[in-house]
RNA sequence: UGGGGUGUCGCCAAGCGGUAAGGCACGGGACUUUGACUCCCGCAUUCGUAGGUUCGAAUCCUGCCACCCCAG
């Protein structure tokens, strides 16, 4: 019997964890947190109805609620971050950071304030322990796993965490829902940046960063094929968007490149061309679940690893060296991006990860 | 202006008298706690324009318009 504080979102998992805990008996506190101010572009708050749900699900548990604000650390720790990697010409992962410096950090340190033990939330994870440490864990549910954006936390975060749904699956959370009557066991999944939601990415951006306008043109001729609103509109491998039709010999075209210097955004047609393979990848600002890396600099260490949530693991060997994290792809990877995170796994163990500067 | 050529969806492009392929782009949806990728669906009652021939034309004929090339 502990006092375990659940951070609340108004979604399934989140909801099932509280009914979990409070079922094993804890006393359980649901808190919401709101850490965005504005209203979407339809002037729609689904944070509003977010927290409605997150009253109704702990009125039908039974549990105490509390709703925090959270917004100006977001801005300053997650937000900031977010807009000066685009403007740098780079691909952020808002949501890795947000749970290493929001719900991690400044949300349990408000947890453990209120008097909790831990603090809980509805991430399809798991936590174990090895030689006196804890370990992150994939979730069950291969399908669901969410530790690639929990791979930053260290053992002081996973020390407090705890994931009451992390050794169920999506299709097991729902139906638990539904028998308990939950009113969010019907809820879509939300997607988009966390606390932020789904947005039109480019009017989104556009509200916060000046854009320079210039020319796309072709990798390998040079040529010039179209124009673009800015750099930041557009991240490698990426195909919707450029607007460039009847060109070339009529396959799609893709995001090979950023000519930062020239404002040029370099393309490609088709979606096997080898400017978007690359096998080698220096990841910077390595971080490490047990607190230290698994082996020292100029040590070859073989395991696998994720380079965008959800892609099946990749076999690779890593090289710790004085630049970074070397992480060498047996196979030839599509489309890294700088700015977005390698998460390095050891079987189900997250072992840890860095943000990709530059590939060869 | 004289000679030749071309005008089909935003772009590229099939069609050659029988009632508008396809690709790219774009839009919508699915998937997804980043950004992407991917997948599915949609997308010209109309063929530069005005007439004519024909049971029937984008496809044949005529005028006009536009653009391109060669002459000059």
């Amino acid at each position: 019997m502990a006092r375990i504080v659940v951070g609340m979102s108004g979604g399934v998992d989140s909801s099932v964890a509280a009914l979990l805990l409070h079922r094993a008996g804890h006393e359980v506190i649901g808190v919401f947190m709101k850490n965005w101010e504005e209203t979407d572009a339809d002037g729609v708050c689904t944070a509003e109805a977010d927290w409605a749900d997150v009253r109704a699900v702990c009125d039908g548990i039974g549990i105490p609620y509390y709703s925090v604000n959270f917004a100006q650390e977001y801005r300053d720790r997650v937000f900031s971050y977010f807009l000066e990697e685009y403007q740098a010409g780079r691909t952020p992962n808002p949501d890795v950071l947000c749970n290493r410096e929001i719900k991690f950090k400044a949300f349990l340190d408000f947890a453990l304030k209120l008097g909790a033990e831990h603090l809980a939330t509805g991430h399809f994870a798991r936590i174990g322990e090895a030689r006196e440490r804890r370990t992150l864990l994939r979730g069950v549910d291969a399908n669901k796993d969410q530790s690639y954006f929990l791979h930053m936390l260290g053992q002081n975060a996973l020390g407090k965490a705890m994931f009451p749904v992390g050794g169920l699956t999506k299709a097991e959370v729902r139906e638990i829902a539904r028998q308990e009557n939950l009113p969010t066991c019907n809820k879509k999944d939300s997607t988009g940046i966390c606390f932020i939601g789904e947005r039109d990415f480019k009017q989104f951006l556009q509200t916060y960063l000046p854009a320079q306008p210039g020319d796309m043109r072709e990798l390998d001729t040079g040529r010039v094929v179209g124009r673009h609103d800015g750099l930041m509109y557009h991240t490698l491998g990426q195909r919707r968007g450029l607007d460039i039709g009847g060109c070339g010999d009529g396959r799609s075209w893709f995001v090979v490149g950023k000519d930062l210097t020239n404002n040029v955004l370099l393309v490609a047609q088709g979606e096997d061309h080898s400017a978007l393979y690359t096998t080698g990848a220096l990841a910077i600002q390595e971080t490490w679940v047990a607190g230290e890396p698994p082996v020292g600099l100029g040590t070859p260490f073989r395991c696998t690893a994720k380079y965008r949530y959800r892609q099946p693991d990749q076999a690779v060997t890593i090289l710790r060296t004085a630049e970074g994290l070397r992480v060498t792809a047996d196979d030839p990877q599509r489309a890294v991006t700088p700015g977005q995170s390698v998460v390095l796994y050891d079987g189900d163990v997250c072992l840890g990860g860095g943000v990709i500067d530059h590939m060869w």
